[in-house]
DNA sequence: ACATAACCGAGACGGTACGTCAAGTCTTTCT
DNA sequence: AGAAAGACTTGACGTACCGTCTCGGTTATGT
């Protein structure tokens, strides 16, 4: 993670690497940044402070790695195969379930103020750009390709705003409605009087 | 603020209790929520620990009392005079603005992840509730009526992502675009075609 | 002990300060200097490490302080009423148990590496400096007042040789000898013809 | 040093050995015995920890091998050939400069506390035992045999005491004196008045 | 000749103590 | 009684060292 690995001496513990990753992840969703203490982390993963310090800067590096270990579990590639709409459709409802089925979720929640932090901010912002480049790559060459980077910011928008103003991940209605309304469709719910309209 | 009042005994210093409000907003916007230390609150506001402590119950109580203070200096009431989309422009506008110019904005960034707490979390219902409200009463008996919620989450979701997850403030072209996507116009930078159409 | 006292505020607690000093004693003469922990200090004084750190810089300051608080309550001032013999015979007994019943010959033992550290070397020299001052006094102007010094040097090396080597104080018989050795006197097994004869 | 020495295997490499007794005699003289670390004597000894506890059980074990090496270098054989003051001198002088010119000495000063663990305990026991040996041996048989022990530990109490409590070695001037004293004789300052007095 | 066994340097492992910092409470004096 | 100051307890943080263990690799003896 953190430092040039040398060709001697005892090869770090994957195991702890690992549990490592896990448990800071959980105690993040459960805790929050503030009652995710080192000490805590080291006992919950049975090993100690000095082996997180021996990996990781300070706490803070420890969370950003726990945080891109989440990420890197998410990260999906877009669809690609049926209509923008459900391309969408699939996109965002597996990004929110991920986020919710997952700690990863309660864990960003946590974490959001802290996301100006240099450390975080580089986590964010990698997957921020996975998931643009997704959805850049659905509505590219479509009709709907006119204002796409508004679009997106309209649909991660709402995702992230869900998440973490209101501690709920949107629902397949709600993702359903919203991708209709950004890519200025008619909602599926009264039956197809626009037939004729692209994107279908 | 916090206790009942006391009919006897030498009454609160109402410049020590406003200065309190005002430095806290500030270094909540400066160091963010663990770099605001009350100690430091204190010494800011040339007062004591004890007076702060005689006011809110802790330091959460203190940075929720300032945070409702910031917002309560942004309250907007809708304008409701020109068209829906008119009026979701200065009524975004506004807003953002508000976020940009004040320390508030940047307290709510430095606040996202703690929203869940319940002393934060009644401060953020009735920010939220109020400007969804406003937009309520601009979307209200407009062809827009439908999907009404949605619209308003999208529109708010962009604001506060924006804010939150980057850092900035959404420029007025950003409100531009978002608010024609989201009422399904053709955005106006092909020469007005729709001015006056839908909604007024 | 170490802060220009200010006016305002809560004023330290002296039982606290009382209980660090005897506490740190005791655990000293019971632990040694490395058995001897801050927090171990402080919970056995029913505090905490901040009253410590509030008061002295560090560990050894506070175990600086300890020292010199077990030496104060031993200091003795010399006899100079009965022969030199008689006046030296009580001022080392004085010494001898003193620092057999109390916590101090103990810590003292624990202590003597550290002597050359600044720290303790200040403690170190006021108790010596005090014992050979009280030495002096006795040997003074009697016909032993050549090579005061060195007599001194062998009364005091003799009693500390063997607290810190053997471990052990000197008993009645051992100093009773010595003095009458350093003295060049006829040890007082015969039975006791020189009783009176000189430095009175 | 520790382990039976088993048959097969790669022998323990003797300049290792050697190398671990030197530099922790030398850091114990220089930095004392909490900064003398085992990971600092590995690395000045360009070795590693592993080579130290494979020879000691801990660093108790180090430093007691350390001392006791030291200790052999300045063993001596008492003179025995001149006047039991002369034969004294000889002797004292001789181990004063030993532990002045050799790291021995500091090393006996940081470890002075520490004489009571039995892992030092045995080093010193024996040390001291030759030494008194060989002032016995000096003493007997002559009419200083009364009440030698304590004619010992006058002399070395005041030596020991010089070196752990002030951190200097005793010189020549002041052994002198103090044989004289120990011995009941006249100093030889005052020329020569005792001819007949016994022990020359 | 080559397997075995103990050595070698390097460095990770769990654990304990140190000294710092902040939160929230308590206790002074002053106004 | 409130204000300001500064004590108080508590608990997390990050550092250093101890004694153990594990790695790849080296050097002896023993068959």
């Amino acid at each position: 993670m953190d430092k040039k690995s040398k060709l001697t001496g005892r090869p770090r513990d994957g195991r702890v690497s690992d549990a490592l990753l896990r448990v800071t992840l959980l105690e993040l969703a459960a805790a929050g940044y503030l009652g995710t203490t080192v000490a805590g982390v080291a006992q919950r993963a049975a090993t100690s402070k000095q082996a997180i310090y021996r990996r990781y800067r300070d706490k803070n590096a420890l969370v950003a790695a726990a945080l891109a270990h989440g990420f890197e579990a998410v990260r999906t590639e877009p669809p690609l195969r049926g209509s923008v709409a459900e391309d969408l459709r699939r996109y965002l409802s597996g990004l929110a379930t991920a986020l919710a089925e997952t700690p990863l979720g309660a864990a960003v929640r946590a974490l959001a103020s802290y996301r100006q932090k240099p450390e975080f901010a580089v986590v964010f912002d990698e997957a921020e750009t996975g998931q643009r480049l997704a959805l850049r790559q659905i509505l590219i060459a479509t009709p709907f390709e006119a204002d796409m980077e508004t679009r997106i910011d309209l649909l991660l928008g709402q995702l992230y705003f869900s998440l973490v103003f209101h501690g709920d991940i949107l629902n397949a209605d709600d993702i359903e409605t919203s991708i209709h309304l950004v890519l200025g469709l008619v909602a599926p719910r009264d039956p197809a009087p626009f037939s004729g309209l692209p994107g279908t």
